[in-house]
DNA sequence: CTGATGTACAACCATCGGGTTGTACGTTAG
DNA sequence: CTAACGTACAACCCGATGGTTGTACATCAG
C-alpha cells in the first residue's frame, strides 16, 4: 500500500525529465515544431547519442512522441503532458490551501474522480490523522 | 550562453526534488502543518539520516523551509515554490500556444511565426535557425 | 551499385542519488 | 548530573544518470 506506485512513478519520470535544461529544450523545441532527432542533436553541444537518449527520457515521460518518416524519426512535444504535471503541483498546492481532506487521495490516486462514492477503496483507515506517508515502518529488532 | 543558468539550474533543483515521490510527500505534510525532521523521519520506511537528505533537497529547491525551535528542527512547506514550478511549466505550455513574449529564457527565436493557433501541430519544419539551443554549432551547411 | 545520412544500440566511464551505519554534539527531561 | 532525544555529518554501498565512442543497419541521393 505506499502510494499508488503506478502514478507516482508517472509523476516520478515526469518530473525527472523536466529536471534537465536540456531535456526543457527539447520540450520546447519540438512544442514548436517537429525537428528529426539529428536536426535536435545538431543544436546542442553534445553527441548524437546522447540527445538521443535525452529524447528517450521524454518519450519514456510521455513529454514527447516519435513518429517514423522514412529514415528520419520526428519527434513532438507533448503539451498534454505539461498539463499532467501542472495538474500535479496544483495537487500539492491545494493540499496547502486546504482544499483537500483526503490527502492519501492525491498521494496515491492522481485522479480525483467524479462523486467522491463511498464504495471507494478497501483503504480509508486513519481518517483523522493526515497522511500516513506510507504506513509501513517501526519494526521490531 | 546557454539558456541563463541561474534560471535553468534553479529549474532543475526544482523539478529534481520533485522527482521524488518521498520528497512530495514531505512537502504534502509540511504544507498541511509543521513537523520536525523526526516526525517526518517516523513516518517513512527509512533511516532518518535518509529523511533528513531529503528535506536538505527540498531546502535546496526552495520547497520547504527549516527553522530552529529548541533542539527540533521545524520544517514548513513553502507553497511560493510550487508556483514557481508551476510558472515555470507554463513558460514551455506557453510557448506551444505561440504566446511567446519573454522567450529569450527559453529559447532565442526570432520567427514569430504566423498564425500559431493552438491547433496547429502540423506546422513546417520552421527554418530552425538559432534555436541557440546551446549556442553551438547549430549550423547549417 | 556506392556513399552519405539518420537511427539504434552496446560498452564503457565518471559522477550523482538515495540509502545505510556510525559518531558527535546540543537540548530537554528526570 | 545523567539519560534520552533531535539533529548534523561523514563514510560507505551500489544502482541510476549523463556523457562518450564504436558498430550495425536501413534509407535516400547520385
Amino acid at each position: 500500500m505506499v502510494v499508488h506506485q503506478e502514478s507516482a512513478e508517472r509523476a516520478n519520470r515526469l518530473f525527472h525529465a523536466l529536471a534537465d535544461a536540456t531535456r526543457r529544450e527539447i520540450v520546447t523545441l519540438t512544442l514548436t515544431g517537429e525537428q528529426s532527432v539529428s536536426q535536435l542533436a545538431r543544436r546542442f553541444p553534445m553527441s548524437f547519442a546522447a540527445v538521443q537518449k535525452h529524447v528517450a527520457v521524454l518519450e519514456r515521460a510521455g513529454l514527447v512522441t516519435k513518429q517514423r518518416q522514412g529514415r528520419e524519426q520526428r519527434v513532438r512535444g507533448n503539451a498534454d503532458a505539461l498539463r499532467e504535471a501542472r495538474r500535479l503541483l496544483d495537487q500539492l498546492a491545494d493540499v496547502w490551501r486546504g482544499r483537500i481532506d483526503r490527502i492519501d487521495a492525491i498521494l496515491t490516486d492522481p485522479d480525483p474522480g467524479p462523486g467522491p462514492g463511498p464504495g471507494n477503496s478497501e483503504n480509508s483507515e486513519n481518517s483523522g490523522e493526515h497522511a500516513h506517508a506510507s504506513d509501513r515502518h517501526q519494526e521490531e529488532p
